[in-house]
DNA sequence: TCTAAAGTTTCCATTTTATGAAACTATACA
DNA sequence: TGTATAGTTTCATAAAATGGAAACTTTAGA
């Protein structure tokens, strides 16, 4: 007894007694906070005999002839009061944590993302706004190789890029998907020509063709075609220029060819034949588990393309 | 599980997680704080787990790819050390009452009490304000059963009074004597008398008596003597005055009676069959008991007056 | 791709702690 | 002086904290 005293320390059991001592105070007396604290009385008393061997001081006055705090009692009460208001601080702040989102989202985009209309990433932004608006966004715009390793490597906490390998370490959540079409411009020989007699003369190895210099699903798709790489490029539009010039062949997505075929530039070849399409996913990291304000924008994202199909097959798990 | 994370108030208990929480922090992972914190790793996981369930975040990455805190788990561990702060503030505060004794200490002192060469109040006072230097004193004179009634009832801290008929709720220590002595004053039957011839007619009845007029040893020992009070008075020097007429026998200090006996106009009536002695005592309530403070400057009380002797039975407890 | 190592979690037996009922003590009031 | 009230102590029981063994998971290295 006499030695726990002399530790005098407050442990943290005895936060207890002090919430216990603060109510006998209130209630004026044990049997009266009885009720209270729902405790028995043999406890109280035993709780309020600990914490004054524990500091060292008599608290309280108490018997038949009645419940008084002493001077020193009074003293302790006060300050057990603010004790008590720092700990619901702290409760608040927890809370607040789980109410407000605050920090930095960090969020990447492929820097070559055409303008599809079925990203809907600006709706997205918007509905994370509103569910979390003291985070601040900070959007970077950069090569899927770049996305998928600033993801893993935790320096970037979602990015969207398009599916080409998945890789284990990575989560992706399929967003939208564009197609994309070979074509060709004014002046190439199969430009204006029959669909049907494309696909029958259709070697291309024959033809220059142009491709993303990064790693992509165009990139595939060229190669399963047996297309020979002859162009590279970083930009759409700068592919989409090779194309236009009449002497390459290259894949556009079709909302971008949309506009170039209504004017007559650009000519598909063996559409049907050729055609693919690239997912685009967002992707966060599997471990450690993306925190909850990148949880929320992921939702966002899903709640967003919520009407898109996707052609995707989710990744398994190891 | 999930039910108890709903009820997301933190207990008592769970402030113990916080410092398991901020330990396993510093240490960087379980394995290290094991020795820090002295308990198993099984139970640290168990804490954290459950620490993790009552405030409904995930707080840490662990696993053998290493610890790390999540972006909640940062901001929890901030709002963690505010909180462990508060409580070494309370801590602190507790440390406080008991090296610094504060607030203000109400002594009583008999507002007829004569200045006794034996009263060392003084000295009293100035080793207390040495001790306890932030306690205010507060000093009320007052007769002797105003001040019991004040201690008594708890108005009053401490009070020095001579003692008459103890009281079972008031602790009495005793601190100084005076002796009290019969005189008459120049041109009474009795002056100059010789104090055999004086024994020999010792009837006081005959002669006027002055007392005090409040219940006082003074009194009992006039009764005890067969004098029949026929004046009364509230201040000691009335009674001086009153003696040294000539009309009135008196009790009076011996101390104050020196100058008087020195300048010849005072006698002592049979000093050693009527002196009586009147033993002043400091009184504090028995229960409550009294403060820290009370029981200090009683120690200083009695400190001060150490080398004297007293003649007065303690009181039996009941 | 496999294996060893490191870290965490789960399960279970043991110890520790908390609790309330009943008996006990002390005070106030009639 | 008895009776009701307020708190304390003792003790048996229920609840929990704890640590060790084993299982599990991931990383590093062969």
């Amino acid at each position: 007894m006499a030695k726990r005293a002399l530790i005098h320390s407050l442990s943290d059991v005895d936060i207890r007694l002090v919430r216990v001592f603060i109510t006998v105070t209130e209630c004026g007396g044990f049997a009266a906070s009885e009720l209270e604290l729902n405790i028995g009385r043999s406890t109280i008393s035993k709780h309020i005999s600990d914490l004054e061997m524990r500091i060292g001081l008599k608290l309280c006055n108490r018997g038949p002839s009645g419940f008084s705090l002493t001077q020193e009692g009074s003293q302790v009460l006060q300050f057990a009061r603010k004790l008590l208001a720092s700990i619901d601080g702290f409760q608040s702040e927890i809370d607040n944590i789980h109410t407000h989102l605050t920090g930095t989202l960090r969020l990447g985009v492929f820097d070559q993302s055409s303008t599809n209309p079925n990203a809907r990433i600006h709706a997205a932004i918007g509905a994370f706004d509103e569910l979390a608006p003291d985070v601040a966004l900070e959007i970077a715009l950069d090569p899927p190789s770049v996305l998928e390793s600033r993801v893993t490597d935790g320096s970037m906490d979602i990015a969207i890029v398009p599916v080409h390998r998945q890789s284990s370490l990575l989560n992706y959540t399929p967003l939208y998907s564009e197609q994309m079409t070979l074509y060709c411009g004014v002046g190439h020989a199969l430009f204006g020509m029959d669909q049907e007699a494309i696909r029958e003369r259709l070697d291309l190895g024959a033809h220059k063709y142009a491709g993303y210099g990064f790693n992509s699903p165009n990139m595939k798709a060229g190669q399963s075609l047996g297309a020979t790489r002859t162009a590279r490029v970083q930009e759409e539009e700068a592919l989409a220029l090779l194309v236009k010039s009449g002497k390459y062949l290259g894949y556009l997505a079709d909302h971008v060819a949309e506009t170039h075929l209504r004017s007559g530039s650009v000519w598909p070849v063996a559409p049907n034949e050729t055609r693919y399409s690239s997912t685009f996913a967002a992707i966060t990291r599997r471990k450690p588990e993306p925190d909850r304000k990148t949880v929320v924008f992921l939702e966002c994202l899903s709640d967003s393309h919520a009407d898109q199909e996707h052609a995707i097959s989710p990744h398994s798990r190891t």
